[in-house]
DNA sequence: TCAACAATTCAAAACGTTTTGAATAATTTA
DNA sequence: TAAATTATTCAAAACGTTTTGAATTGTTGA
């Protein structure tokens, strides 16, 4: 591998020179910047990243960590995310270093990769609500993105999120203007912050529509099949069922459709759905049968964001100017219709 | 951050001593290794991973892409993996790069962290026959380790592999033990070497209990549900109808298996059913209805043994030592019967 | 007591860059 | 033409380690 120094050498300057070319000074002679440039490439010259990196002080690496406890639910969205993130981090030329920690300590492999000086920056994901890692991160002030935004008020650092409680209420709503009086919300794991702000917007439409005690209609869990089946299962085995369900997740509303169809119910002539749309591959909302109505936005859409305002940290933004949340669209298709009569 | 001449210039000795102290090198006096400990201990020292590794030419990281191309199916496996690899990897201190790849070139992302000096090995997943990534590698000489082996007969480079020829050997020769003559296959991808052998497998057995043309008993394709039920409704529309299906991951046989459901036929009765088991969240074999016949060998249980070898191939190993074949076992639920009479 | 040897420690070089402060060459101004 | 600028280049230091080869100290044997 061709060095500075060779360059320098082949050339008869001085390896300051010819980083100074490489890199674009103005101060440096067109003529001897051409010649350098045409002497790196014919000796095939790559700069030397550990080395760039040592005087730096910069690593060049993201490090982004996946909790592989009991919730393997969130690994589908999780690497939906990661895959994005790695491409959109590559457009600057950075790297992601992903790792998977198995011990109960959430904050423990941050600390790792902080000792190592493995990373110049953390992407985060799945926050909860005082979450130990942003704790930590903020205390030794090493920069750090949040992929859904943890606490309800104003924070202090950079997140992007979608407005949770608005899709919630957008999509509630839909179901309270066709009628709909007992709608069933299969939210989030309660730790969430998503499905804490999913609640918020849930009650606020209950709340316009004169809906009483809207919590005993709420249900947390992981969202998956095998969690929305039960949870259909509950709530319609209820003296009074619900009309519709409102799913965290496409995930949840395919088990919630499998138990209508195995039990004889009808979507949406007997039942409504309404499911929130990460775009996910492995439960697409149009392929349902009927069509699922959504608040649709898709995962995908944040790794570009999440990459642009981690880059923009590093080059010594202000947090505080990097908070971005955005808005679901709601698609109504086939799988909500006005309330039966009773 | 404390560094090496912190500590040395605390206990007025020579960075030299202090590196050596740490290192455990034993030309170093007891007593002076003591106090050098403590005090790195005292001050927080950590050595800088960047400095090590300029002067060792070393990166520490290991490379893992993925082709984010059409065929999405990959995703979970690959996932489960790449987890696994992370965890493992980062016992022995390494870190694992992740990277997505869009390129038309599949090299492309490869070079990329070569170029940038970014890693010293690479993971190579699902590897196809004469893979240009392979190829590549072995030219430049870049260690690298293979999941899944990409040739039929001996190579030169390291890999972990399952033995495919004998996993769908004995899954067929289960349903020609069981009197089935007509056995539809749904096989991977043409393009993969794990195909290829699972065929080869499956004409063995044919062959061993003297049925005619396999071959047209097959269809490659992506493993995933919807590949199931198009190929269980394919050959089930045929004149003659297969009475059992084997399929190359528990995925396709979810599929089949719904096909079956959908159009009144019922397992095992009317038709068997062999999957082989990766043992991947999303579909788990002993869930199905009824619990499903697999030859079994856990995606995760890769993991490890690919982070070992990767481990020696660093140390200098020969890559013709580390070549793992292990062999997925045959479990009997209760998705196989006798042949139907006819 | 002196040489021979082993046990420790050290100063300096190395890894490949970037950056600092100074030096040289080229040009302009007086 | 000398002085003052400006443009260009350079040598050396810096980043934080590891490693090399030499130097120092302590110990042993004669």
């Amino acid at each position: 591998m061709a060095t500075l120094k060779d360059i320098a050498a082949e050339l008869g300057l001085s390896p300051a020179t010819v980083s100074r070319a490489l890199n674009g000074f103005p101060e440096v002679n067109a003529r001897t910047k051409e010649k350098v440039e045409s002497a790196a490439k014919r000796l095939n010259y790559r700069p030397n990243k550990t080395a760039q990196r040592l005087v730096s002080g910069k690593s060049g690496m993201i490090g982004v960590v996946l909790m592989a406890d009991k919730n393997r639910t969130a690994d589908q969205t999780f690497f939906e995310v990661t895959g994005g993130l790695s491409r959109h981090l590559a457009e600057q030329d950075r790297d992601l270093i992903f790792q998977v920690d198995i011990s109960d300590d959430p904050v423990a492999p941050y600390k790792r990769l902080v000792e190592k000086s493995a990373v110049d920056g953390f992407i985060i994901q799945g926050p909860s609500r005082n979450d130990a890692r942003i704790a930590y991160l903020q205390e030794i002030g090493m920069p750090f993105v949040v992929h859904g935004k943890a606490e309800v008020g104003p924070v202090d650092y950079a997140f992007y999120d979608i407005d949770n409680i608005s899709a919630a209420r957008d999509a509630s709503r839909l179901l309270t203007d066709l009628g709909h009086r007992r709608i069933a919300f299969l939210n989030g794991l309660q730790d969430r912050a998503f499905a804490r702000d999913r609640r918020r917007g849930f009650q606020q439409s209950c709340i316009e529509a004169g809906i009483e005690n809207p919590d005993k209609w709420i249900l947390f869990g992981p969202q998956t099949p095998q969690f929305g089946y039960s949870g259909a299962e509950e709530f319609l085995s209820r003296s009074e069922p619900p009309t519709a369900f409102l799913c965290a997740s496409t995930l949840a509303a395919q088990g919630v459709s499998d138990y209508l169809k195995k039990n004889g119910l009808s979507c949406p002539t007997d039942v409504s759905i309404v499911a929130h749309d990460d775009a996910i591959v492995t439960a697409r909302a149009i392929e349902f049968d009927p069509p699922l109505t959504v608040t649709r936005s898709p995962m995908r859409d944040a790794c570009k964001p999440l990459a642009d305002i981690m880059g923009q940290l590093l080059n010594g933004a202000n947090p505080k100017d990097l908070q971005i949340t955005s808005s679901a669209e709601l698609i109504v298709r086939s799988s909500t219709r006005s309330a039966p009569l009773i």
